[in-house]
DNA sequence: TGAAAGCCTACAAAATCAGTAGTATTATAG
DNA sequence: CTATAATACTACTGATTTTGTAGGCTTTCA
């Protein structure tokens, strides 16, 4: 029951790109040394936050990414939903929120999963990118004032 | 990000229990059948629990398995910590809160998983074996009005 | 004393995770 | 028009986890 490096590499990657944000396309190459990441793990994660509408890319020389939207419309839930698969905690359930198993229509447990999902993806809709950078920059602030 | 089997299955057969009290010691392979599980599977599971105090065993002729504690007093978080290891959604963070990753001082990502820890597990220590119970009886009931 | 139960340990197929590697493609500067 | 700097695509791989099977051992009671 672990969230994977995928989804929390892409995390931190937008996270940098929101923090860098208004200086235009940055080539993974920058990111990737910033957050210590293997620039070609991170080309692997990449192209499915492209196939989205939350991050642009250009090509060829001086090319890189953006943020195709204003990080405070991005959540978190919109990202891990994109690289996870889906948040989808237990395979009774699907995403759409119908059902596979087979007992599904007497299980008395499917209802604790079901509501669990609801708890994780209303928890992670309701942060932003830009919530993420805020509360960082005042945890930097608060460091300066001790 | 899953919930395994290991931890499904607990639950289902620690409920089933739940609806059986008061039958004394109950054989794994009644519970097996009656929830379609792999006895040998579930044998390796139940000694997680059997070395807390939620369930009772008794070994040899017409042993079996039996609730330590009360349902209400049972709640589906300690069930799917014991079996699941942890309820930790990432590794950066460990069980007792503390974390492990060297980037965690500045990490901007860190409080949106200590978020969903939080998330996670307070909806999990809200939902008890009777709830569970209480909530199927009252699904079966509904059945027959219409 | 024998049958019914749980206990313990080893093994293994399948899936998933966390990358590495190499090649192809695209875009721009000069 | 070509060298270069960047992304895109695809294949492979070692390690770990998941989901069981299998078999023998021990305990309890009729």
């Amino acid at each position: 029951m672990k969230i994977s490096t995928k989804g929390r590499y892409a995390l931190r990657m937008l996270v940098d790109l929101a923090d860098h944000r208004g200086e235009g396309y940055i080539a993974l190459k920058t990111i990737a040394e910033r957050q210590d990441i293997s620039k070609k793990y991170l080309e692997q994660i990449v192209p499915i936050l492209t196939r989205s509408d939350i991050l642009l890319t250009n090509r060829g020389f001086q090319g890189g990414y953006m943020l195709g939207k204003d990080p405070a419309h991005i959540t978190v839930g919109e990202i891990l939903r994109l690289t996870e698969g889906s948040l989808e905690i237990v395979n009774c359930i699907i995403s759409d929120g119908r059902n596979t198993c087979s007992r599904s229509a007497d299980c008395p447990t499917l209802p604790v999963w079901a509501g669990l999902n609801k708890v994780i993806n209303d928890y992670l809709d309701s942060i932003t990118l830009q919530d993420i950078v805020d509360q960082a920059a005042e945890h930097f602030a608060n460091d300066y004032m001790i």
